[in-house]
RNA sequence: GUCCCGUUCGUCUAGCCAGGCCCAGGACACAGGGUUUUCAUCCCUGCAACAGGGGUUCAAAUCCCCUACGGGACGCCA
């Protein structure tokens, strides 16, 4: 059995965008799931639009995404070289061999193809048949001495055994150009699989430069999981035709094949791709979790002085809650600094419903039993015997705490703050919030 | 304009090839309720779709035809 060949065809004259990703995705997928080769070539014969940053962006974003090339820049292979600029040679004699076979003409100082006048059939592995009649003759090499798009994309194809061209749908009604080229060529036509483009959330026609959330490098500054977003992407065009949804890529790469991709297009939703990424985060391990919040924190707070235990507490105790690691300051910030600011919507709530320096001071000598909070059930189990003695909610208690101890009324639950404050920081934040509300009063 | 592809809840989709199990299932979002007397977790409930019209059939989301709408391609761009 012949092993399966895919490429990832990239041109560096622009912004790496979900599209693209997409594309590169689903070829990935495919050589991963029959054990096949994942090519990347850079398609840069338009020398005026090529630039090394967007092609070093392209190496970058799929590294990000974990995409890795079996074949191509940096990884080399026996097909090489990858870049079409470097290909002239290759081109050269296939133009020769076109012809001789008196498929090509010279006009305008470019060289033309010339088309057969046959209606081509396209055997697509997600389309079924298709058929187009090529119109007209066009250009394979300028009159500048390049050779255009059709014409490498086809040569590179063929001299790379590729077996299996999946791109998308833009690429449908010029593939009867290509396989009119292979043809020519004497060559045999891989198998084709368009794949539907990715439209816009909004209004109509495919997602472009313009559009919010087009660009790879964005969801990577804004901290999204690489993981979750690829795992977004995959579903975005691919069903695995059961109820799962969040999946391991390893999961993914089994199930993967051309009958669960769908024939329409699909719109970007980010409050998905969201919904995914707050999953993958409360499945990552508490290390994992750690190193990636880290840096985030540390734009904003000196964390030079915190223990490694403490801070890995911290996460521990709020990652079921977190949505995404870009906000995880304004989350969970409180914890590392003792000069937090308090709400003010939170707090005009709290003291127009009661007194929160009463209910904070009553709470207090009944905490102060405690060696430690170590023990949330005791710690809990004093709480509401403070709340019953004083008929009282035990709310009242723990919202006034929560509020004096975080500046916040949202976070974690009430007693693992507690525990992971510890009795120590608790009576220096008790004590913070107390002078604060009497300077406030006599002011 | 010509050619090609498509059309199920607001969005992503299951079901269609092999018609009955579908007055259409799941997920996100939204709305309401509940739990943790916090909340951004979690649980429950609700809302909401077969583009339209003709056939074929005992029976159509599923097969056929037409219309409408959406997308794409028609470059010496890729």
């Amino acid at each position: 059995m012949t092993q399966i060949r895919v490429r990832f065809a990239p041109s560096p004259t622009g912004m790496f965008h979900i599209g693209s990703a997409r594309t590169a995705l689903f070829n990935w997928l495919y050589a991963r799931h029959c054990n096949g080769v994942f090519i990347l070539r850079i398609e840069d014969t338009d020398r005026d639009r090529n630039t090394d940053e967007a092609l070093k962006l392209i190496l970058h974003c799929l590294t990000w995404l974990g995409l890795n090339w079996d074949e191509g820049p940096e990884a080399g292979g026996a097909y090489g070289p990858y870049f079409q600029s470097q290909r002239g040679q290759i081109y050269a004699e296939h133009v020769e061999q076109l012809k001789a076979a008196g498929r090509a003409y010279e006009k305008d100082g470019a060289v033309w193809f010339r088309v057969s006048g046959q209606p081509q059939e396209i055997h697509d592995q997600i389309r079924g048949k298709v058929v187009r009649l090529e119109p007209k003759d066009f250009v394979i090499v300028r009159s500048n001495g390049s050779p255009g798009f059709h014409f490498v994309n086809v040569v590179d194809d063929l001299t790379m055994s590729v077996t299996h061209v999946i791109r998308g749908e833009d690429h449908l009604s010029n593939t009867s150009k290509h396989i009119e080229l292979f043809k020519a060529l004497d060559a045999p036509i891989p198998r084709y699989a368009h794949i539907p483009l990715i439209l816009k959330h909004h209004g109509p026609g495919k997602m472009s430069k313009r559009d919010e959330g087009f660009l790879v490098a964005d969801y990577e500054r804004r901290l999204f999981l690489p993981e979750a977003l690829r795992n977004y992407i995959c579903l975005l065009g691919w069903s695995p035709k059961d109820e799962q949804e969040v999946m391991d890529i390893d999961e993914i790469i089994e199930r993967f094949d051309f009958p669960g991709i769908n024939k329409d297009g699909a719109r970007f939703d980010e409050r998905k791709l969201s919904f995914i990424n707050a999953e993958y985060l409360r499945k990552l391990p508490v290390k994992l979790l750690s190193e990636a919040a880290r840096p985030v924190l540390e734009q904003k707070l000196d964390l030079s002085h915190v223990e490694t235990a403490y801070f890995h507490s911290v996460l521990d105790l709020c990652q079921e809650k977190l949505r995404s690691i870009d906000d995880i300051y304004a989350y969970l910030g409180y914890f590392f600094e003792e000069d937090f600011s308090y709400g003010e919507q939170a707090g005009r709530k709290l003291r127009s419903t009661g007194d929160p320096c009463a209910r904070i001071r009553e709470l207090w000598s009944s905490l102060a039993e405690l060696p430690d909070f170590s023990d949330e059930t005791a710690v809990e189990g004093t709480v509401k015997r403070l709340a019953a003695e004083n008929d009282r909610y035990t709310g009242e208690y723990i919202h006034s705490a929560r509020y004096a101890l975080s500046g916040m009324n949202a976070g974690p639950s009430f007693y693992g703050l507690l525990r992971v404050l510890g009795r120590d920081r608790t009576c220096v934040r008790f004590d913070r919030f107390l002078k604060l509300s009497e300077r406030k009063e006599a002011g």
